[in-house]
DNA sequence: CTTTTACCCTATAGATTTAATAGATTAATA
DNA sequence: TATTAATCTATTAAATCTATAGGGTAAAAG
């Protein structure tokens, strides 16, 4: 299942996408635009701010606005920061692996022959996938 | 990510998929062989019985044992029983169908748009794959 | 110096997952 | 029929994760 953070941060990356300038954008208003808790909302761009995504300006005029051009947000450098890792077993993923205790020979995992394949399908998804794809 | 319920299941049916006959198994032995705690494995090994994947009996000499031919197992059945929902959001789902309260117009969802593409490329990959080939 | 807004920390209710425990039931066998 | 080897059932504990709320701090702008 998909978590809410990240539902909530892909749909403020994509509203922040649509915007028309770069002019910074309320928590606020996103929040209220989007139907999301503005609280969580909060946390939620921090991260995003903290990971390079997004800048932000306090202050009166202030708010949270994308750095990089929409075409040059990757979806596997996204989903890696809201949702963490894409493998669903710790012993396929990239950039999160982790040895299985259980588990003596990885090759011979029936497990790990198949979220290998399950690991790779979703990845050319999210690679071929930009925050300005999301837009349209 | 993958719950334990899952993978030990996977695991499970592998190793009964690798028997040379259909002579039952029992939990003990599974268990022991694959480092899985026996009591989970049996509630686990109860849900498949109860899908339909596994056949079972009492008493001495008794045991699990495949009812299908592995290759007639498909990844998509074991894995929505085991598992539940292939796709990451319930907007998308095939068989768990459920509409977003937050979200108005699920065309218009970029978040709806995407995970879309994530569950067709996952869900073939479990459609061309059965539990012969995870024997392998 | 006042207002506005992002920032930061803490707490928590609820759900889910992963078992552990204790016993009941069934069936084969000697 | 008594014994034994299994599956079945129910309860519940521990741990972790999720989604959110509350309250206070810091900085920017006018």
């Amino acid at each position: 299942m998909l978590s809410k953070k990240t539902k909530y941060g892909l749909k403020a990356l994509t509203y922040l996408a649509s915007q028309k300038g770069n002019t910074p954008v309320q928590i606020s208003e996103i929040a209220q635009h989007e139907n999301i808790s503005q609280k969580f909302l909060e946390s939620i761009l921090l991260s995003l701010r903290k990971s390079g995504f997004l800048g932000s300006k306090k202050g009166k005029g202030g708010g949270y606005y994308l750095i990089k051009k929409p075409e040059e947000v990757l979806m596997t450098d996204v989903m890696r920061v809201l949702e963490g890792p894409i493998a669903m077993v710790p012993c396929v993923s990239l950039n999160f692996y982790e040895k299985c205790d259980d588990c003596p020979d990885e090759d011979a995992c029936s497990v790990h022959t198949l979220m290998l394949k399950v690991r790779d399908s979703t990845l050319e998804v999210y690679r071929n996938n930009t925050l300005a794809d999301l837009v349209k």
